[in-house]
DNA sequence: ATAGGGTTAG
């Protein structure tokens, strides 16, 4: 009988804790919980959550520990999601460390993690000189009963790749197929991003006429733009719009933006105009307009 | 009802 005139109640309460929430009023949100409590009609699982995330946005941590403290004497238990939205708190305030450590509370407490965890605790830690725990995790995250997917592998090769690790990121592409995840276009392209930062141009160029991934104009535009940005030769950049025109892809505004801009930066003002007046044929670009004449 | 994410240029 209390379980069903309570249920409702619980429902009633808890968008108007988001509300307060929502605006910033945490402690008023914390009254109207322990209101709650006293009524009889104790906020959930999701009531608690919208208030940890609220914590969280405002820093105050602590008082996340406390509220996660104090659930073992009351009748609500913290969730999967709970976990997350903690960690996620901690990733946004830069500690990446302390949101790695709640993994292991949340395994202690008998929690599994999802991909929504690993998505959560990956991009937190590739973008923040944590790239080794990143790789450790995926390489850990058979045992952690989630798997890890495509996005997954990509976040972390795309940092990888950025910092100069090519050699990691091929490690990562050869485990992610043996683990039977299926590369994309956009791995490729991270791929091909990563070894035209080490100035790999013949392997990056070959992987993208390779016949086993489907190239996009952004494969285009990254092998176009370092190879502008390294060779600094107009001719290097024709070859590569014709295989690109070749393989029935055609430019777009980014394209015509790396070559207006790289030429301007060149010298070579009257051959930037010509192409973006050719540019026009696929739409007149603001940016691309602003390029040009922010370089004039 | 509450939690997350991947590719290019300026």
């Amino acid at each position: 009988m209390l379980e069903v005139g309570c249920r409702p109640m619980v429902q009633t309460y808890t968008p108007i804790v988001q509300g307060y929430c929502r605006e910033g009023r945490v402690d008023e949100a914390k009254e109207l919980m322990s209101t709650m409590e006293s009524a009889g009609c104790p906020p959930n699982v999701v009531t608690y959550n919208v208030l940890i995330r609220a914590l969280c946005d405002a820093a105050r941590f602590d008082e996340v520990r406390q509220v996660l403290m104090d659930s073992r004497t009351k009748d609500w238990k913290p969730s999967t999601v709970t976990y997350n939205t903690f960690m996620n708190g901690l990733c946004k305030k830069g500690m990446a460390k302390e949101a790695l450590e709640q993994l292991d509370v949340m395994l202690g407490e008998g929690l599994d993690p999802t991909d929504f965890t690993l998505s959560i605790l990956l991009n937190c830690l590739s973008h923040d000189k944590r790239i080794h725990d990143a790789v450790c995790l995926l390489e850990r995250n058979t045992s952690l009963k989630c798997y890890a997917g495509v996005v997954a592998y990509n976040t972390v090769m795309s940092r990888l790749g950025e910092m100069g690790h090519w050699m990691g990121v091929l490690k990562l592409l050869t485990d992610m197929i043996k683990r039977g995840v299926m590369p994309n276009t956009r791995t490729f392209n991270i791929v091909i991003r990563s070894l035209c930062f080490r100035r790999k141009f013949s392997i990056a160029k070959s992987l993208a006429s390779n016949q086993g991934f489907a190239a996009n104009v952004v494969t285009y535009n990254t092998l176009i733009y370092f190879v502008f940005y390294y060779s600094r030769k107009l001719s290097e950049v024709k070859d590569l719009i014709f295989d690109m025109t070749a393989v029935r892809i055609a430019p777009d505004e980014v394209t015509y933006t790396i070559i207006v801009d790289g030429l301007c930066r060149d010298g070579f003002f009257d051959t930037a105009t010509s192409y973006f007046l050719e540019s026009l044929e696929i739409g007149l670009s603001r940016d691309l307009f602003a390029v040009l004449t922010n370089r004039l």
